[in-house]
DNA sequence: AATTAAATAGACAGACTTGTCTGTATTATT
DNA sequence: AATAATACAGACAAGTCTGTCTATTTAATT
């Protein structure tokens, strides 16, 4: 079995993703762990230290799993495709959960700057990945801005069409 | 003063919006309204029931407040384009707080059935008004995307810039 | 084998949550 | 003026929350 830490993480990622970060409590973490709360609090400071952890391993976890399906292909424009199925890709494994960053932004007072600061960063770097496939800052903006409600609408219907409709738009400008 | 039932639904309303749904507690809501506990559940039966009432007076408001803003101008791309400046006149009022709707969508569970369907007769309603102004299924849904992702990365970013963009980026498409 | 470090269980504090209840006071209607 | 409806204050239940603490056990290192 791994350390405490590490199925500390691994459960708030699942619990965080699928029921909210307000509404998962650290008992609820620290029991499905199987970790002492004695444990919790030796290896993180308070909840909201374990919350930016979580998020710096979403965003490891996202990326990677981004440019895995995405590099299938060389065409910079067939990638930025992909990543359109990418996220009914996720869709499917998630559930419609949406974007983790996004549904904590939404949860968050404008005090947890800790946090906020790596939702930023994270979609920062989102920005950037299509940025460097198009090489024209408005169309990069324009294609991230429309992947962006691909993934709140879909989480919201709970339903792929929308981004299916996002990938035509989206093939129609670039 | 108003009625009781009124008072809370004001007090809710700025509640729910700034601190969000799950972070406001019926105690701090009544407190403020002076009203008490007893009258809150003469006239709500649950706190999701006051969920669903606030953002069916929400959707209200804030299409009574799109409507006159769009409105000064005859012209149909004129109006899409000033339905992005009221984004802007929204978050200078309510200093990027985003979308109650969308906030709300990330604090519930796949339980709370009333409440998401609110949420989304609220979405399909803002796409059916951008469908009015394009006569064109799917460029309409491109200003809707681009609307609504409009709306939530200037929240996250406490900045107008990306409704700008996203501005301009409408112009050339229409 | 002895020492140090890490993990355990779980009690506890103090504050919060939603929702129910009793009993009283105010207001509106007949 | 008497009745009925509404609102009041606030105790209470039963649970939640985060975070601290003690005391014990397990594991790793010297």
């Amino acid at each position: 079995m791994s350390s405490p830490r590490e199925r500390i993480l691994e459960q708030a990622s699942i619990l965080f993703h699928h029921q909210g970060y307000n509404s998962t409590g650290i008992n609820q973490i620290i029991s499905e762990a199987n970790v002492a709360k004695a444990s919790f609090y030796q290896h993180f400071k308070s909840k909201d230290d374990l919350c930016v952890e979580f998020l710096n391993r979403r965003h490891q976890y996202w990326f990677d799993a981004l440019s895995d399906f995405t590099s299938k292909t060389e065409n910079p424009k067939e990638r930025i495709l992909s990543a359109f199925d990418f996220i009914i890709h996720m869709n499917d494994r998630e559930n419609f959960r949406g974007c983790s960053f996004l549904n904590i932004l939404s949860e968050i007072s404008k005090e947890q700057e800790s946090i906020l600061r790596v939702i930023q960063s994270h979609k920062n770097d989102l920005r950037v990945f299509f940025r460097q496939l198009v090489n024209n800052e408005l169309l990069a903006t324009h294609i991230y801005l429309l992947f962006e409600s691909a993934i709140i609408e879909s989480q919201l219907f709970e339903s792929n069409e929308i981004v299916d409709k996002s990938k035509s738009i989206v093939k129609n400008i670039i």
